[in-house]
RNA sequence: GGUGAUGUAGCUCAGCUGGUUAGAGCACAGGAUUCAUAAUCCUGGGGUCGAGGGUUCAAGUCCCUCUUUCACCA
């Protein structure tokens, strides 16, 4: 049996969302892997504290609450919201949920740069950097965007292009432009700050020697040692939504600086809040252990920049770090055209029950840093033979013989069936499997024994002594069932980490105290009274699942073509560009395919829930109206347009939108000086004349 | 492009340091059973282990080349 008389004490961390969109079921791997770890833990009887919080800090959030009209404070209050109801109703059980914008954090953060800095870690150096001249902001990598150089696909990003796959720096982009803007941006330099990673190798070597990582994660760090340290930039210029550097007025610390301090400043609200030593869990000497679980996308960081940081601040290193791979659906990418890029929101409300997705994800996990797929098809077929087939028949088949025939009362033999023993004696490897973040095999020793236990109640036929006359036939039945719900105890132990929410409906039905790892050891009693057994699980129906993909498919449709129907895709381009590649010719036939009418605006109305949306009824003297949805609401107040011509597309296929189907677009120009301007004809022009 | 990972029955996956006729669950077929919100039990069919070459008495397991899919490249 698995022994609890040594308690571990144990701090454990998940990465930190981005406080800039929502839960999806790709974040929920991390959060659910991590959360049965834990639950594991503590059913151990160690001392286990799981902290996480919101990221809040940076460009993204910034321009987004912008955009929104709101203060970024405001923005990311709302997210931590939304983002902790999601994760309690995935029963994600954190001991604290925080945000890196806390007090904490940035008493902390100041605090790790200034000994940084008194370590002489810290260096400033002049850069040149993309500056949007309209904005009046530096431009981080992500928004500027361009021709790829290599392949000369447009609006690529300005670190890699997706069609291609090229890296280059921003420099290299053709014709770049601020994706803020619209402005071409210009060189300007500026003065940043640098943490002194290249000074670390040493130390990072032997840290990464020392049995931090996965072996994969190892072989990954070896590939940067061998490619050298660079200098870690961790200072961004104002406007910036983050915490200001001490002694450096107009400087701010890139939210990767602050990030990973957000676990430390999570811990110590904790500590503030339930009478914990901070200084027991981080000083350098700490006897505690730290795990950070994270996603492989952000191991440099975990691996290199925070060890590093820890190590010249004072600070205690992370025990291990444990990576993991990401989530496909039906073996590929999470797609939104597909329906397959699923929110947590989504799923909870098609198909209601988390555990069924914290089981399926058990099921595939294992301790690498594999991908792991989310076969939809799989999904439904695993949880329903599994969970309801197996398992929960173990109890739904013999439950009522006890409630009917016993009073509800067990009869415990003597003489402990085999299967019963098989079971317990299946902890220790069951734990191991646990504790080693190998969950799919710990889910396929715990189904092998449900196969058992049910192969075990077939030969017992309960059923058939149930039609027999005579005591002997009763004790035995009486004896069987308790027996089976012995195992089923059992198995729920189990299965706890992975179901708490069961496991404890379970508990209520079996009338036990909650169950831990040493329940193992005990044993219902004879005359031990269980309550009526109420179905526990039901299945899941595979339509629920095609609702769910087709409503996210829909919610595509909604949001990002917003803007695309009227700010036409020529007014997009910051310059008109007088050399056109002989290829970028259209022919006269090409130009002709496009129906361009005159049409009157016959009403102009707000779209309610729309940012940016004006529904347009257009006459292009046909039978009836069109109704258009144009993105001009900023500019136009719709009382103004009513009367007034202009021109559209009347053979744009029609598209369906959050708000209704559109059945055609309005022109607009618009770039960085404005906009959008819809057109208008001279005088003269009746409605339903064709442009040519 | 470089690097790391990955490719095993229709599907989802196990196969430790190379060793008897390659496994599981699901799906499928046949039988049994009817206690269980059709669940369960027994039996069975089904794989040239991505491709080719090599090392070895012996390779899914080691080496080389090619290839699939995925990720990372600060």
């Amino acid at each position: 049996m698995v022994t609890t008389n040594n308690p571990r004490k144990i701090l454990v961390t998940s990465a930190l969302p981005y406080a800039n969109g929502s839960i999806h079921l790709g974040h929920l791997v991390e959060y659910i892997q991590t959360d049965i770890w834990v639950r594991f833990q503590k059913m151990q009887g160690h001392t286990v504290h799981y902290v996480c919080a919101d990221d809040t800090h940076g460009t993204p959030i910034m321009l987004r609450a912008e955009k929104e009209g709101v203060t970024p404070e405001a923005l990311i209050a709302n997210v931590h919201q939304e983002h902790s109801l999601d994760f309690a109703e995935f029963l994600v059980a954190f001991d604290n949920y925080y945000s890196t914008n806390a007090p904490e954090n940035k008493e902390l953060s100041q605090g790790i740069y200034n000994k940084l800095k008194a370590a002489g870690k810290i260096a400033t150096k002049t850069i040149e950097q993309y500056y949007d001249p309209v904005k009046n902001m530096f431009l981080p990598d992500r928004f500027i965007k361009g021709e790829c150089p290599k392949c000369h696909a447009k609006d690529q990003y300005g670190d890699s292009c997706e069609v291609c796959g090229a890296t280059y720096n921003p420099t290299e982009l053709i014709d770049a432009y601020s994706a803020v803007s619209g402005a071409a941006p210009i060189r300007k330099e500026t003065e940043h700050y640098f943490f002194k990673l290249s000074e670390c190798e040493g130390f990072l070597k032997e840290w990464t020697r020392s049995g931090t990582l996965q072996g994969e994660a190892a072989n990954k760090m070896g590939e940067w040692f061998e490619s050298g340290l660079n200098d870690w930039d961790i200072s961004r210029d104002a406007p910036y939504f983050g915490f200001e550097i001490p002694d450096a007025p107009g400087k701010y610390f890139y939210v990767w600086l602050d990030a990973p301090i957000g676990y430390m400043a999570s811990f110590k609200k904790l500590c503030a809040d339930s009478g914990l030593d901070f200084d027991e869990y981080w000083n350098k000497d700490s006897s505690t252990e730290l795990y950070h679980f994270i996603g492989k996308d952000i191991l440099y960081f975990h691996a290199l920049f925070w060890p590093a940081t820890l190590e010249y601040s004072g600070y205690r290193k992370p025990t291990k770090i444990f990576s993991h791979g990401f989530l496909t659906v039906n073996g590929e990418k999470m797609s939104k055209s597909r329906g397959t890029f699923i929110t947590a929101r989504s799923y909870l409300e098609h198909i209601k029950n988390p555990e069924y997705l914290r089981y399926y994800y058990a099921a595939k996990l294992n301790s690498s840093m594999e991908d792991i797929d989310l076969s939809l098809d799989d999904f439904v077929a695993r949880v329903n033979s599994d969970l309801v087939g197996k398992y929960i028949n173990i109890a739904s088949r013999t439950a009522g013989f006890i409630n009917k025939r016993f009073d509800g009362k067990l009869l415990i033999s003597s003489t402990q069936p085999s299967a019963i023993q098989e079971i317990k004696s299946a902890a220790k490897i069951i734990a191991e499997c646990y504790e080693s973040r190998d969950y799919s095999k710990a889910l396929r020793e715990i189904m092998r024994l449900a196969d058992h236990a049910n192969a075990d109640i077939a030969e017992a036929a309960p059923w058939v002594k149930a039609k027999q006359e005579g005591d002997s036939a009763q004790i035995e039945l009486h004896q069987d069932c308790s027996s089976a719900l012995e195992m089923f105890r059992l198995l729920t132990l189990y299965l706890k980490p992975v179901l708490p929410l069961l496991a404890a409906n379970v508990e209520k039905f079996l009338n036990i105290s909650p169950l831990s790892w040493e329940s193992v050891d005990n044993s219902l009693v004879t005359g031990h009274q269980i309550q009526q057994y109420e179905h526990l699980i039901t299945r899941i129906d595979p339509k629920a699942i095609e609702a769910m993909t087709e409503a996210n498919k829909e919610n595509l449709l909604a949001a990002p073509q917003v803007v695309v129907p009227t700010v036409a895709k020529v007014a997009a381009k910051t310059a008109p560009d007088a050399n056109l590649a002989e290829a970028e010719y259209i022919s006269i036939d090409d130009f002709t395919k496009v129906d361009l009418r005159i049409a009157k605006i016959v009403n102009a109305e707000h779209v309610e829930g729309a940012e940016k949306l004006l529904k347009l009824t257009l006459d292009i003297g046909e039978e009836s109206t069109r109704q258009v949805f144009a993105g001009i609401k900023s500019a136009y107040d719709p009382a103004n347009l009513v009367g007034r011509l202009t021109v559209m597309v009347a053979n744009l296929a029609p598209r369906k939108m959050k708000f209704g189907m559109s059945e055609g677009m309005v022109l607009a120009a618009s770039d960085e000086r404005g906009g959008p301007f819809i057109l208008s004809p001279d005088a003269g022009a009746q409605l339903g004349m064709r442009v040519k």
